[in-house]
RNA sequence: CGGGAAAUAGUUCAACUUGGUAGAGCACUUGGCUUGGGACCAAGAAGUUGCAGGUUCAAAUCCUGUUUUCCCGACCA
């Protein structure tokens, strides 16, 4: 493409709406433009980005196996009231009526039209396997959309969806998924872990989340130095060696007047604070229960939904609180609740210890398991840095990801749910078991840009670049470096380089910094040295930077 | 959804406290000059100060409401 005369532009300065270096590098580059919060535009230069990772992604999934379609973005809402995720979704679609008000919404994901899709195929155990996938748009109305493209309401995104005739199939196709994802985000250049994770409102039986290490990931990765454990910080079993052994007194209260965090206890008392014991209050599915951990432990909403079998983990509102108790925030404790009492596992070890007296201004201290009723017990804290690996038992280290891209299997949650069966060999009716596999198209570019880039901007690795070399004419007025850069604008275009050639009536520093902004990883200087039979290449990340002959320029690009 | 901050030219900001002709940098236009890392000089164009009310002789400025954006949290396949 030549610069002068098409839509090209870059911003000089920082735009205030973005909060992120990718999403800030994305808009001055001229790739992206907001339109209102959580909704871009891709321009030009971004859209050429986002084909080649979607290409990428394509290729993947055809040498997998996969056959890809389209669904449609605008869904008739009976579909997902059918599979009871009208509910689960809630809030987070958009939605809206027809001329005859019926109820439409903005697919936020697409199972149920696959399902009904593979209806049309599946008869017998003769039918399958098979996997179907689409790269289409996605809706979903966040909450706060955020980091450029990271977090936005309306998204691309590739999902596809396996199915098999049994759990013991479907591990298969899921492992053939698992390899296409590693070649993606290996070719995406992406420093990427794979880990464990709460299968969510997608339900099912595993869930593997790829995430992307960056300081502005979302999600905490738990990753043990040692074996290969790596999960999701919302899954990530504790296993606390934690134990006490003393003489058990009988509790006894004392005034703690201004004390409300454990903190106070802590100073307050002078004791140690394994000794102190955190009481939370929960809105469960509707019912108000109490949940008790050790004072430096944080509370797992995931967990606590898991073990309860729940679908809903809120904290308590203060009204919500009265209905079980007088105290408040700040002085609660399990003696004389009637409520549901739920406790960690390290809750269970421990002996004497202190907790609120529902009264404020008084804790008890010395109080003991036998003292309330436990109505469950269970490991429903985070896990922290200090914890060892739960399945080697060395050390562990945390690091934040962004979520590109997961795995699921599925089960027969769908397929049940919307009558997808098949007859098997004993002509018995069987449910299909499914797997379903997602990766954010967007999301990944803002990846990409978050782990590759300097104070100058933008550093593309050759696979999504929007261009893989420019040229960079230093004056448009020197007619004998004018022609060799068209010369070698054509040939390179005609080995199948895409190249930005950057004709404009420019001063040269002007085109090298809008050049290093938009990362274009190969650059060809056409100055001075013409003369002497030389341009100059030069690679965005700096590692090559020297004279090469004009004839020589697609070999040594083809080199590197 | 809770808390906070903000909204002025394409963009980044100033003027608001103390009401009285809305300014600057970058970007843009024209001319000159310049051409290896975001040049310089001169002249210019560009604004219903988010929107709607109110107070006042007079509102970007004070008051009320509203919308939007950003931040912190909650939520988030």
């Amino acid at each position: 493409m030549r610069l002068k005369n098409s839509f090209f532009y870059t911003l000089r300065e920082d735009v205030k709406d973005e909060d992120s270096v990718s999403g800030n590098l994305l808009v001055r580059s001229g790739m992206i433009k907001k339109s209102v919060s959580g909704i871009y535009m891709f321009m030009p230069l971004g859209f050429r980005v986002k084909q080649k990772v979607e290409n990428i992604i394509r290729k993947e999934m055809n040498d997998a196996g996969a056959s890809e379609l389209l669904m449609p973005f605008l869904l008739p809402a009976d579909v997902f009231e059918a599979s009871g995720r009208l509910s689960s979704f809630g809030d987070d679609m958009f939605r809206l009526k027809d001329r005859y008000k019926r109820d439409y919404l903005l697919g936020p994901t697409h199972e149920e039209l696959f399902v009904i899709a593979a209806k049309e195929k599946i008869k017998s155990y003769r039918d399958m396997p098979f996997n179907l996938y689409q790269i289409g748009d996605k809706f979903r109305d966040e909450a706060r959309p955020r980091y450029g493209l990271i977090r936005t309401r309306e998204f691309t995104m590739k999902d596809a969806y396996s199915f098999d005739i049994d759990e013991k199939h479907t591990d298969i196709a899921y492992t053939k998924m698992t390899k296409a994802y590693h070649n993606i985000f290996d070719a995406l250049d992406l420093d990427y872990r794979v880990v464990k994770a709460d299968t969510g409102a997608m339900g099912g039986l595993l869930s593997e989340e790829y995430q992307a290490i960056s300081n502005i990931g979302e999600d905490t990765l738990v990753i043990c130095d040692n074996c290969d454990f790596s999960s999701n910080i919302e899954i990530a079993p504790v296993k606390s060696d934690f134990k006490q052994e003393k003489q058990e007194k009988p509790y006894a209260l004392v005034e703690t007047p201004n004390v409300k965090t454990i903190e106070d206890v802590v100073n307050f008392l002078n004791i140690d604070i394994n000794d102190t014991v955190k009481t939370l209050v929960y809105n469960v599915d509707g019912e108000i229960i109490m949940a008790l951990i050790k004072g430096d432990r944080e509370l797992n909403d995931t967990k606590l939904r898991k073990l309860l079998n729940a679908t809903s983990v809120e904290m308590a509102t203060e009204e919500e609180l009265k209905t079980i108790t007088t105290g408040t925030f700040g002085s609660l404790g399990p003696i004389g609740i009637e409520a549901k009492i739920i406790v960690d596992n390290e809750v269970l070890n421990m002996i004497n210890f202190v907790c609120g007296a529902n009264k404020e201004g008084y804790h008890y201290i010395d109080v003991n398991l036998s003292d309330f009723k436990i109505y469950k017990a269970g490991d429903i804290v985070n896990i922290t840095e200090n914890d060892k690996c739960p399945h080697c038992g060395r050390k562990i280290t945390f690091k934040k990801g962004i979520e590109v891209g997961n795995t699921f299997k599925l089960g027969t949650k769908y397929s049940e749910a919307l009558g997808l069966n098949y007859l098997d060999e004993n002509n018995k009716l069987k449910p299909v078991d499914m797997g379903c596999y997602g990766i954010g198209t967007a999301r990944c570019i803002s990846a990409v840009v978050e782990q590759h880039h300097d104070e100058n901007g933008i550093i593309w690795p050759v696979s999504i670049a929007p261009f893989t070399a420019c040229i960079v004419l230093i004056s448009n007025k020197d007619e004998k470096a004018k022609e060799v850069a068209e010369k070698l604008y054509q040939e390179l275009e005609e080995n199948n380089i895409d190249t930005l050639f950057d004709n404009r009536d420019e001063r040269p520093g002007v085109k090298f910094k809008d050049m290093d902004l938009i990362g274009i990883p190969y650059r060809i200087t056409v100055g001075k040295k013409v003369s002497d039979g030389l341009v100059e290449l030069k690679t965005r990340d700096g590692k090559v930077n020297k004279d090469v002959k004009i004839e020589d320029i697609i070999k040594e690009i083809k080199n590197i």
